[in-house]
DNA sequence: TTATATAGCGAACGATCGTTCGTTCAAATT
DNA sequence: AATTTGAACGAACGATCGTTCGCTATATAA
């Protein structure tokens, strides 16, 4: 009856507690990167989001469910990633700025303590383990079609099956990166120099 | 007076607490490996381990002592995988075992369950990054030198830095790995050729 | 032989964990 | 206006955590 006149003032029961459901997740996430799954209690993560500690479960069934969501959203975040692959620009531009966007996403400490604790969390979890498999599928694919479209223009001879050259390209990002965050720096312009020669010649 | 009589039959005193500390610390990996830093109480170690539960402070001053210490020990297996680099074969031959000896090293699955572990744990106390990272560098030092050898030898221009090349090899052999482990399988020999083709390009 | 030191034990401690429960109160429905 | 719904709360529960402590027994030292 009144669901339309109080919307811009103030949002209605459901848009509430979806609000505040986000806002957990959210302070969870923080939680998480700071302590670690294990490490962190529901009821630090009550405390931190202004929220009572019963409410928690009034949005979340238990803990490892909250968990197993925060893996999926953040497994999904990979799908942005997707967007500079598809663009309409040259194969070669497009796999280049690809590099460049995937590095800088990997090379976020923040992102990379919550992946570790993920992996962590998917040895023993398949249900975690496929999420993030999945995900990544999708992105690999996605750079399997613009590697294909890079070797046809470079008519390139015993060139690396797409599949194979895509993986090994995520591994030298995410590698980089990743000793990047773990000795408090970033990845040098040297490092990402070599990086573009090293994908350049498994091209 | 009578320590020589019955070593052979009966162990000494202090052989006795050094065995017993040894198997409590083999038996804390395997807890480890199977249900992770944070869900392993130290009463599952020393129900497993056929020990007390008091006893076990009597060798280890603490529960992150003891992750501590298996963090510096599975650190230094690494050295181990360096006999293959300082083999007085020819270098090309060395470095082929050596990408050999490295996967098999890094497909257990055990070894990925206590890397990530430790990986975890390394996000947050620098300590055990240190030694992870000392030791690492250690081997990377070794395939560096190899590597400018089999450069040398290929008289290869343009080449990419050893130091780099050799971050690249590591991760590319670490990700196959880390992939064949997380889908539950080996790397099968077409990803293993895919590897070593790669590898080659960026020498 | 006597004294000392230490490995081994398991009950016990205090803290904290994930989760449940009864209750309150305001929004939504009738 | 009366009723129902469900978000929000915090005390409470039972379990389990890391750690300590007093004790026994035995190998070592004196």
């Amino acid at each position: 009856m009144c669901e339309v006149k109080k919307m811009s003032e103030k949002q209605s029961r459901a848009e509430a507690a979806d609000a505040r459901r986000q806002h957990i997740v959210q302070t969870a996430v923080i939680c998480f990167i700071e302590q670690g799954f294990h490490q962190t209690s529901i009821r630090d993560i009550a405390k931190r989001a202004g929220v009572s500690l019963g409410n928690i479960y009034n949005h979340f069934d238990s803990k490892s469910a909250l968990i197993a969501e925060i893996a999926t959203i953040e497994a999904s975040d990979l799908e942005k990633m997707q967007d500079a692959l598809s663009a309409a620009s040259p194969p070669r531009t497009a796999l280049d700025s690809f590099v460049t966007r995937y590095l800088d996403y990997c090379s976020k400490p923040a992102h990379t303590a919550l992946t570790v604790e993920i992996l962590a969390e998917a040895v023993r979890d398949p249900k975690i383990a496929d999420g993030f498999g999945q995900n990544r599928d999708h992105l690999l694919a996605a750079l399997e079609g613009q590697i294909a479209k890079v070797q046809q223009d470079l008519k390139a001879e015993n060139a690396l099956a797409p599949q194979d050259c895509a993986e090994f390209i995520l591994d030298l990002i995410e590698g980089l990166a990743m000793r990047a965050v773990f000795s408090g720096r970033k990845a040098t312009d040297a490092e990402i120099k070599a990086l573009r020669t090293a994908i350049d010649r498994i091209l």
